[in-house]
DNA sequence: GCTAAGCCTTAAACTTGCTTTAAGGTCAAG
DNA sequence: CTTGACCTTAAAGCAAGTTTAAGGCTTAGC
């Protein structure tokens, strides 16, 4: 069963100009041609376009995703490198948060700073943003 | 006490080619220029240096900072504005925490899919990204 | 049969927030 | 007076797409 790009799109979710991208970029093989020059897509297709969709929502960069999808091609492998990978991923993401709490008690504080007050000249927002008060 | 540039990134943090960056993109004034011209900074120009370089580190847009600034320049107005931008940010910021901790998840998730065989051919973690499992 | 909407094609430019490179001028030390 | 560190500019590169321009296909309605 053969799809269009535009109905691939709506299926997974991927953008129709994404796909081309990741087609571009190598994370997909060209896809078959009809003789209008359409791109078509069968069920294998959608499957590996999902695939690169879901790890690049968990946030994977494309080489990730590349490597991802080589390892994927040789069953017989340990999925040792997989699992690396995946610790790798799940390392970024926890650092990515403990940072961005951090910016979220640095913006909280900022905002206790004001809060009283009316004018912008004794504002303890824009003080702190002056002089390197509150890093 | 003029500074060249070499010295006031030293002294904020913020590279010397990221303080021309700022200058391009209308963030800091045109330094004064020196007879060789050179740029040349002093506190007051520091100030603003850091002012910007924290709100950047605080996770502003460019176009907020710049904003930030122009409601800085008027002391005399009411500063709802600024409380304003500030929510608006901790709000995004939250909301990205909330985001990577789903991320988290389905991350963590996945490491459990696999974790106890050998071979890729059974690996949870290729399954789940395979069709849309785990999202 | 014809037209208009809606889908497809490509290459190339735009986005954000810088960083890096290339090619060259300047300045301070030894 | 030469070496090395610093400064200048314009331009290209990065991630990871998105948007635009200019054009061809296809299908439903009349």
């Amino acid at each position: 069963m053969q799809i269009s790009i535009g109905r691939a799109a709506r299926t997974t979710g991927c953008p129709a100009a994404t796909i081309r991208y990741y087609e571009r970029v190598g994370l997909l093989p060209g896809a078959v041609r009809g003789s209008n020059g359409y791109r078509y897509y069968d069920d294998h297709d959608l499957q590996r376009i999902s695939f690169v969709t879901q790890a690049r929502e968990l946030g994977f960069p494309i080489a990730a995703v590349h490597s991802l999808l080589a390892l994927a091609s040789h069953p017989e492998q340990p999925c040792d490198a997989v699992d690396e990978q995946v610790a790798e991923q799940l390392a970024a993401v926890r650092l990515r948060i403990t940072r961005l709490r951090e910016l979220e008690a640095r913006l909280a504080q900022l905002q206790d700073a004001c809060n009283r007050h009316q004018s912008m000249r004794d504002c303890g927002i824009l003080a702190a943003l002056g002089h390197n008060a509150g890093s």
